[in-house]
DNA sequence: TGTACATCAGTGAACGCGCGTTCACTGATGTAC
DNA sequence: TGTACATCAGTGAACGCGCGTTCACTGATGTAC
C-alpha cells in the first residue's frame, strides 16, 4: 500500500518528468552558455540567434520557447554570466596578473564579461543594463575586500580606479593592431595599479 | 599674352573648378563629421549608410562616390577624428575633470572616440584597428608629456595606466543604469588617479 | 565673352541577402486509468 | 504493469524588413573654341 501510494503519486513519476524539463533546463543553460561566449567574442549585434542555437546543437525555432526574444536573451546572458563570477575573495595580485595578460586579451570568448561586453551594454535594453549594474556592484565590493591594507576610507575609490584600468587596459589592448603596443599597454598598466596600490597601502 | 595664358591655364579656372571640388571635399568632410557623430553614439553597426548621408543632407546613393565602402567609411572616420585631436600640450587636471564629468559620460556623440569606439573597434577591418593604433599611440604620448613632475622612467608607464583608467571608466559609467553608481565611479576614478599621479611625483 | 559639349557629384529605384520572428507540424515525454 | 491520450520542446519552411550596394539617369559644373 505504502508502494502503491509512492508510485501512483510519489517522486517517481516527478522525477521522470524531472529528466524532461532538467533536458530543457540544460538545453536552456547550454544556449546562455554558448551565448556568452559568442558575444563575448563578436559583440551582441555581430550573433544572431539561429548562431546561437547552432552552436548549442539546437535549431532556431525553438528559440521562442526558451526566451521571448533576442533581447531577452542578451539580458538574461548577461545575468548569467555575471551572476556566475564567484562571491569568494580574490588575490588582487594573481588576479591582476591573468588579467593583464596576453592570454586574456587574445581569448575574448572566455574572458571577463565586463571587459567584453561593457562597452556594447550601452546600446541593450533597460534589463541588460540592470544586470551590468548588478555586476559592477559585485566586482567593486569584491575587489575593496581584496585591498585590506588600504584605509577604509580610500578602499572604495582604490577598488573602483583599479576596475576601471583593468578593464580599460584590455578594451585598448584589444582595440590595437600592434602586438607590441598592446602588450606594453598591459603590463603598464599592472606596473601603474601595482605603484598606486603600494603608495595607497603605504600611507 | 601672359593675359591670354593666365586666362586658358591660369587660376581663373581653376578657382571654378576648384569651387566644385571645394563643395565636394566640404560633403566628404561633412559625412565624416556626422559618421562620427552616429558612430560614437551608437555604435558602427547601428548606424546605417543611409542614415548618415540623411544626416549630412544627401541621398544614400552619393555615398559610393565619398567611399568605396561601409568598412571604409568606418576606417576614414577613426583617422579622421583621431587626427583632429590637437597635438598641443595638455593640461591634465582640466582635461580630466572634463573627461570624468556627467557632462562627458552623458554626451558620447561629441565624446571621446577612444570611450566611443574602442571597444567596437576590435570587430573591424585592419585599416580601422591601425587608424586606433596610431590614436592611442600619440594619446600616451600627450599625458607623457603633461606628466612631468613624474620620473622620465615612470612616465610612460603613468600615462598608459592613466588613460586606461580615464577611459574604462567612462565605458563603466555609460554601461551602468544607476546614476549615483555611475557618478561614483567617475568621481572615484578621478580621486584615485590623482592620488596614484600625486605619490609618483612626491617619489 | 558666348556657345556647344563633356564631365561627374548626386539622385532614387531596385537588387540580393541575412536578420528576428512566426507557425504548422512532429514525435518523444508525461498523464490517466 | 500496460495502453490510449495529451502535452509540449524542438523542427524547418516561410514572413516581412532593413541593410549594403548597384546603376541608369539628371542637371549643374567645368572645358574648348
Amino acid at each position: 500500500m505504502m508502494a502503491i501510494m509512492i508510485v501512483s503519486m510519489g517522486p517517481v513519476e516527478k522525477f521522470e518528468m524531472k529528466v524532461s524539463r532538467e533536458q530543457m533546463a540544460e538545453n536552456r543553460r547550454r544556449i546562455l552558455d554558448v551565448a556568452s561566449r559568442l558575444f563575448r567574442e563578436k559583440g551582441f549585434d555581430a550573433v544572431s540567434v539561429a548562431e546561437v542555437m547552432k552552436a548549442a546543437g539546437l535549431t532556431h525555432g525553438g528559440f521562442y520557447g526558451h526566451f521571448s526574444s533576442k533581447d531577452d536573451l542578451v539580458a538574461e546572458t548577461i545575468s548569467y554570466v555575471l551572476s556566475r563570477d564567484g562571491d569568494g575573495g580574490v588575490d588582487l595580485r594573481a588576479y591582476m596578473d591573468e588579467y593583464l595578460a596576453p592570454r586574456h586579451r587574445d581569448n575574448a570568448a572566455a574572458g571577463c564579461p565586463t571587459a567584453g561586453l561593457a562597452a556594447d551594454i550601452r546600446h541593450q535594453t533597460p534589463a541588460a543594463r540592470a544586470a551590468m549594474t548588478a555586476g559592477l556592484r559585485s566586482q567593486i565590493e569584491r575587489l575593496a575586500k581584496a585591498l585590506p591594507n588600504i584605509d577604509a576610507a580610500d578602499r572604495r575609490s582604490a577598488a573602483i580606479g583599479t576596475w576601471a584600468a583593468m578593464v580599460g587596459a584590455v578594451i585598448l589592448a584589444r582595440a590595437v593592431d600592434d602586438t607590441e603596443l598592446s602588450d606594453e599597454v598591459l603590463e603598464q598598466t599592472r606596473v601603474w595599479i601595482e605603484a598606486a596600490i603600494g603608495s595607497a597601502s603605504a600611507r
